[in-house]
DNA sequence: GATCCATCAGTATTATAATACTTATTTTGA
DNA sequence: TCAAAATAAGTATTATAATACTGATGGATC
């Protein structure tokens, strides 16, 4: 899980839901060239940043071990 | 899945694998200063930060679709 | 081909994470 | 209980995420 496909599953699931860039951004309170970056894999957002997205997004972050080492 | 709980997590793990926190910070290359914050649930990691740590964690993240909405 | 709409990109500024260093504090073992 | 080891905490500095603003780009529809 790196930031190139946590970037796609964000916009994957914006799209989902029908939301355009600039509704997430005031719903999550989270700036839309923030939102632009991480979609497009060049950001490196904290987690605080990535569960207001989350929140209104509807996912969750788990934390597993990973598996075939 | 909050702050404090990925510190624990962090925490836990840390200590599963018989590392102090200076081990993992030279393991990692992330400060000590950060693991302390991340472990005690007060720190606000980016994503590249926590994969440094999970990488010798041996730990992953997963996005899954929230449950009791 | 003009207009509207959504996304993307550039630049500057601000907020804050990450680091380096030092000094407590707590924990542990002899 | 003493000393050493490990963790925590204070302060200052640096790196960078997040924001605000502007302008550009691409696509669709008329």
């Amino acid at each position: 899980m790196d930031l190139i496909e946590i970037g796609r599953i964000v916009n994957e699931r914006r799209l989902m839901l029908r939301l355009r860039q600039e509704d997430l951004s005031e719903m999550s309170e989270v700036n839309m060239k923030t939102i632009q970056q991480i979609e497009s894999g060049k950001g490196n957002p904290s987690l605080l940043t990535l569960s207001k997205l989350f929140e209104i997004l509807g996912l969750d972050i788990r934390v597993v071990v990973k598996q075939t080492e």
